[in-house]
DNA sequence: TTGGAATGTCAACAAGACTGACATAAAATG
DNA sequence: CATTTTATGTCAGTCTTGTTGACATTCCAA
């Protein structure tokens, strides 16, 4: 399977191969986000709330901008969900010493607590996919998924691995 | 499992390496729908439209029922989004002829040609990140996102293919 | 010092999920 | 054969999470 396979490359791309491709991702892309909505749906949260702890987690003291630029989406929706979390005291807030207009962002221990919660549920499935595919299957997996993305995207996916 | 990496296994599933498949696939999942949303943009359409149209042209005469399988979303959320496909004559819909309860649903010609230009442009970056990682990444990238699937949507998965 | 740029907040709105109530048709049961 | 139950699909209302617009605060540069 893995062996000479190269030289039908042309062949290889064939229109369903490349459906099988879509399918597939919005298919396991479901599956992904199955286990930590269980858990958001008893606290009332969204994949929003889960995506805004798991990237403060990540990369701790981040202001409201950089989270942006990670997420994607706009300023004020993402100020929604902060200020619920932030209400909730899952993620704590202090402002910037050197600008005093930036808001540095950090989870409290409850919200420390709830991420381990969700990143263990997702990581879970993810480990067991790994296991099954095998170690090789997983380079190709990934090595598939960064060309995918946006070059952008790409390098805040490789800054995140730094940091 | 396919060479001798595999006595590295308990070792490569380290709990980075697990973070980073979670990242990869949100931002991988952003490209991925990245290029079609641009086009659905400029008609007013969204995900969801996309998502109908997808299936409505790779199982032609589904039922609704069928196709809130494979959707994964309630009946009363499908319905908004086929009565505006099919009120813009996107999607027609033929009552059954042995049960008349069921409302069979098919691709318009114009149905068709919106779904070829949202296929087209998916596939063309699916197209290029196969290129770019090569056979056998493409080959583990499809067995870690089958992997990935909860069961009932792999065999699902799978019937897609067959038919 | 003043005008513009950047950071973040508040308010209103839209898309697309959801649940609940319902109409219609088919199938099962008495 | 009549009636109840089940299945398919529709309509209405709500919630989450996206969106744009307007604005306050702070910093920086002319």
């Amino acid at each position: 399977m893995q062996n000479d396979r190269s030289r039908e490359s042309l062949l290889f791309l064939t229109d369903e191969q490349l459906r099988q491709g879509i399918e597939g991702m919005f298919f396991a892309y479901r599956g992904f986000t199955a286990d930590p909505d269980r858990i958001l749906e008893k606290y009332n949260y969204g994949r929003a709330h889960h995506r805004a702890l798991h990237f403060i987690n990540r990369v701790p003291g981040t202001n409201v901008n950089n989270l942006l630029n990670i997420l994607g989406v706009t300023k004020q929706s993402l100020n929604r969900v902060l200020r619920t979390l932030i209400e909730h005291e899952l993620v704590s807030l202090r402002i910037g010493t050197k600008d005093r207009r930036e808001r540095h962002l950090y989870l409290t221990e409850s919200g420390k607590s709830l991420e381990k919660q969700l990143s263990t549920a997702q990581s879970h499935r993810m480990r067991e996919a790994y296991r099954q595919a095998g170690p090789d299957a997983v380079a190709g997996f990934k090595q598939v998924l960064e060309a995918m993305m946006d070059p952008k995207l790409q390098v805040t996916y490789k800054k995140l691995r730094v940091s």
